[in-house]
DNA sequence: CGCTCTCGTGCTAACACGAGAGCGGTGCATTAGT
């Protein structure tokens, strides 16, 4: 094992110029290289990457790094050509021309280069998964992993036939990194990925630097005029979020106006726009970026001061995840939510989705026309509609057991007439939305509490809080000392499995003195009153 | 779900008001046409 240990220490040392490897980071590698599944739950600049780049020197075949944005495989691409020197990492995506893909191939085939960047996409052809096969692949990597369960559903549906390909490849060992994940997320992402015991290295969450607070408002020009001060007061660099596209423009030009160096940013603008605001905002050109959720992943800059949310997302995780992308330099920083519980309703209507009922049932009878693996692609082809819509249906037939994910695509377990297919996709489409709609309500808790917010969070990812931050607006207002003593300690604890008489089995994500809130995995987050439990023995040990 | 915009109504006309429609995020890959 000190051999082991020694190796590691000089790869880091000699190829990526790491003085020393942290404990969470040895610890992953040395489960890697031992054949384990990992999954890695650590802050963005914690190192994630280097549990992967480690490993692969001291494994023999290429390893294959899934990672979701095409701009950001370019970036891990260059800071691995640095280290290890050029050609030793490639991407194949549709930015290349088909020349240039090739000779990707080309050189991870001879061993030049030892990593393969590719997003979920490529993985659905069969034609790159019998390559990879042929390769030899001995490490999987699933960068930035939560977007198994926040894009996989219906965004981007080949997120969730990642399992099936890696099975395709001769099951590799694998690992999942990502900066985020509340339990149930961390749950899906190995349930998903079809991941097998996996060593699981969770560290971090806490960002005590950061202060948190939440404004209320009653109306929208109130929200809008505070949103504004909020900004042009705080420290800068700075980031605001929004929930639209036509906001982000709005509120730049009213920072413009403000004499601020602001720009906008959001999904819909063309790519080298985007590429400007990201690169000019890295090197403090601009000091205050309004923006969409686009603008996240790869945004790894150290000082930025200040966070405001002029709208509540689509969960804590999300939340979470924004709000980290401050302070990462551990220096003093705000994050203030402006809210409004109007607001909430927009998140509700993106969080929709259900399939036609027409294309359900067209798929249905495709599927039920043979007994061989159908893929996305396939199916879609013969019926003359779009892949992910297919790909969306096949999924969820999936998830309702009446179909079985395999090599080369979907296998149907006995007869699925189209009424049969359309209940059961129903009652997947409404599980979904229950759980959608808890985790807006965890959003919701957060917005209203008068607890310590810290406590609120650091209990929704999971770690058990003794006592307020003093870095919160409820801290400094007090609020968070008068509810936070006594509690349901001893009769509950964090993370335990109960079960309850309607909703099923579940899961305890946190204790408060009268209530506590647990994650059914049929109903998402609910808030049980411990009063009501008491008495209706509504909770039991499972 | 909630906001904004448009259009019709009322009926002296001008403008005020209500109903109804439309819209809202995240990105891969592929393809048609300059």
């Amino acid at each position: 094992m000190t051999g082991l240990r020694q190796r590691m220490q000089e790869i880091a040392r000699e190829r990526f110029g790491w003085t020393a490897l942290k404990p969470g980071q040895a610890e992953a590698i040395q489960a890697v290289v031992a054949g384990r599944d990992v999954l890695v739950v650590m802050p963005t600049g914690y190192g994630k990457s280097a549990v992967y780049q480690v490993a692969a020197h001291l494994l023999d075949g290429p390893t294959l790094v899934i990672s979701p944005l095409i701009a950001l495989q370019a970036d891990q691409v260059r800071h691995l050509e640095r280290a290890s020197g050029e050609g030793s990492a490639v991407a194949v995506n549709s930015s290349h021309t088909d020349r240039a893909n090739e000779r990707s191939w080309e050189a991870v085939a001879s061993g030049e280069a030892e990593f393969v960047f590719l997003a979920p996409e490529q993985l659905a052809k069969p034609e790159v998964v019998d390559e990879l096969a042929t390769l030899g692949v001995s490490l999987v990597v699933v960068d930035e992993a939560h977007c198994v369960s926040s894009w996989g559903h219906d965004f981007r549906p080949d997120y969730l036939r990642l399992g099936a390909a890696i099975e395709a490849l001769g099951r590799p060992r694998v690992v999942a990194l990502t900066a985020t994940g509340s339990a149930p997320v961390r749950e899906e992402i190995i349930e998903r990925l079809g991941l097998r015991d996996p060593r699981v290295l969770v560290g971090g969450f806490d960002r005590p630097n950061i202060h948190l607070a939440v404004v209320r408002h009653e109306d929208q020009a109130a929200k809008e005029r505070a949103i504004i001060e909020t900004a042009v007061e705080a420290a800068r660099p700075a980031l605001v979020y929004v929930a639209t596209r036509a906001d982000t423009e709005r509120f730049a030009e009213r920072f413009g106006e403000e004499g601020l160096r602001a720009a906008f940013y959001h999904g819909g603008m063309p790519a080298r726009a985007r590429r400007q605001v990201h690169e000019a905002f890295l090197a403090d050109e601009i000091e205050l970026v309004v923006a969409t959720s686009a603008f996240g992943m790869g945004v790894d800059k150290p000082n930025v001061r200040t966070i405001v949310h002029g709208d509540v997302t689509e969960s804590i995780d999300a939340y979470y995840q924004e709000v980290g992308r401050g302070g990462r330099d551990g220096e003093a920083t705000a994050a203030t939510l402006h809210y409004r519980p109007e607001d909430l309703g927009l998140r509700a209507f993106f969080a929709s989705g259900r399939p036609r009922e027409d294309r359900v049932r067209a798929v249905a009878a495709a599927l039920s026309a043979g007994d061989a693996p159908r893929s996305g692609r396939d199916v879609a082809e013969a019926l003359a509609l779009p892949t992910r819509a297919v790909t969306a249906i096949l999924n969820m037939l999936v998830e309702a057991d009446a179909a079985t994910a395999v090599e080369g695509g979907v296998l149907v377990l006995g007869e699925l007439p189209g009424d049969t297919a359309l209940a059961l996709v129903d009652e997947v489409v409404e599980r979904r939305r229950r759980i959608d709609e808890s985790r807006l309500a965890m959003i919701r808790g957060y917005a209203e509490t008068t607890r310590c917010r810290r406590a609120y969070l650091l209990e929704y990812f999971g770690d058990a809080v003794t006592a307020p931050c003093g870095n919160c607006d409820t801290c400094d207002r007090g609020s968070a000392y008068e509810s936070d003593e006594g509690g349901a300690e001893g009769e509950y604890r964090l993370d335990q499995a109960v079960r309850h008489r309607e909703w099923g089995d579940g899961r305890v994500m946190s204790i408060e003195p009268d209530r506590i809130t647990v994650f059914f995995d049929e109903e998402g987050y609910r808030v049980l009153s411990l009063a009501a439990v008491r008495e209706g023995g509504l909770l039991t040990a499972s």
